[in-house]
DNA sequence: CCATTGACATCGA
DNA sequence: TTCGATGCCAATG
């Protein structure tokens, strides 16, 4: 028996761990994601996603790419997969544009140098609604 | 807008 | 094990 088992290297750790503190709502870029782990190769990261063998508990969908565009899903750029990706980024309150872009590039996390950013965008009171 | 190069991890032989 | 090819990108010409 061929193991089918999906190779969970360090690297692959490090970028789901990554991604596991990105919030519902929110979406990162691969740059972002990379950089974040310390990687100066954000297809790498794309690669490992691809894999992911933890999705959705690992929101891989979470992912755009850096030109604000949906990106890819499970090894494909287009077709089903991609409207999956949509549909759950939409479930959790993130759409897209007719250009094929985030609607709300508001909506992008990024990790201040500490991973513990208590309020990314706080104006005054109440501007956030759920 | 399209083509090419860059950088890094994983896979197959 | 080492080499070559590929890949949910990014940056530059």
């Amino acid at each position: 028996m061929t193991n089918d088992w999906v190779r969970v290297t360090p690297f692959r750790r490090r970028v789901y761990e990554a991604l596991l503190e990105v919030p519902a709502g929110r979406v990162t870029t691969y740059g972002q994601l990379a950089a974040r782990i310390g990687c100066a190769s954000p297809r790498a990261v794309g690669q490992a996603l691809g894999e992911n063998p933890f999705a959705p508990v690992v929101p891989c969908h979470r992912v755009i790419a850096g030109d604000l565009r949906p990106g890819g899903f499970s090894h494909a750029v287009a077709g089903a997969p991609l409207r999956r990706k949509l549909r759950l980024l939409s479930r959790e309150g993130v759409h897209f544009d007719t250009a094929g872009k985030l609607a709300d590039p508001a909506r992008l996390w990024r990790w201040i140098g500490s991973p513990s950013e208590p309020k990314p965008d706080s104006r005054h009171s109440g501007s956030d609604r759920m």
